[in-house]
DNA sequence: AAATGTCTACGAAAAAAATCGTACATGCAA
DNA sequence: TTGCATGTACGATTTTTTTCGTAGACATTT
């Protein structure tokens, strides 16, 4: 089955999504920006997503180097299909709309979602 | 500030958006389909939702008679908004990508998502 | 060498969510 | 009228998530 990320899980593992392997403190030293959190807090939460198998770490001298385990495409699309499911009795459609309704979205994003929607129709 | 129902609020959210004002009881047996949950903890969270002001009541005889006091385009848009966020560095587009790219959507469907864009290009 | 800084480990507490048992009221049926 | 079904209220417990303090190891600075 798979495990579910909280909120604060989901917040470390983008940033080792977008940054690659990282220390503890360069995790936390992130997440500061924008959080008011202590540092043990950060080190607690990432040792215990490594119990449960969410983050992969090995030793460098003194500290810890971790690896996300759960890819990033891979958890945006549980997540999305739960919510899909969830709140949108199973139509991806509707999900669109309520997301392309209420955000700015650009021109060259817009064609891009033409163009997926082209290739979705063409290799049913 | 917003309140974020949690999964099991959702759950309860979803049913009386779909059935209208609602007993405890039809709430209960309802999700009692899918879970498998005694009637005390649904009539509990749904005093707790009732506390926290996330469904109105009113005495109907003995029971109680429950309303979502959230609407469901607007919680489902908040959550979106959420998701896009945070999941997806704010990008909306990206968010459809994922969205289409794994369910399968009826053409249907398809079409109506063109014409969202179209209006979106439109009207900007 | 002593002090300081920076790690991890670990326990514990606080906070949030979910679950359920029991008590008690009341309607209804035998 | 006695007993059973069905409500709510409410406290308590359990589980999950978040937070942080303290201790000990080790490197670095003074």
């Amino acid at each position: 089955m798979y495990i579910k990320p909280t909120d604060s899980e989901l917040e470390i593992l983008n940033y080792l999504w977008q940054a690659g392997p990282s220390t503890v403190r360069a995790v936390h030293d992130a997440l500061s920006e924008t959080k008011d959190v202590g540092y043990t807090t950060t080190l607690k939460l990432m040792q215990i997503m490594h119990d449960k198998g969410l983050l992969y770490r090995t030793e460098q001298g003194r500290s810890h180097i971790y690896v996300a385990l759960l890819g990033k495409e891979e958890t945006q699309q549980n997540l999305v299909g739960k919510m899909v499911e969830t709140l949108f009795q199973g139509s991806a459609a509707q999900m669109v709309m309520q997301a392309l309704g209420n955000h700015t979205t650009s021109k060259e994003e817009l064609d891009e979602i033409r163009e997926l929607l082209n290739n979705l129709e063409n290799n049913r």
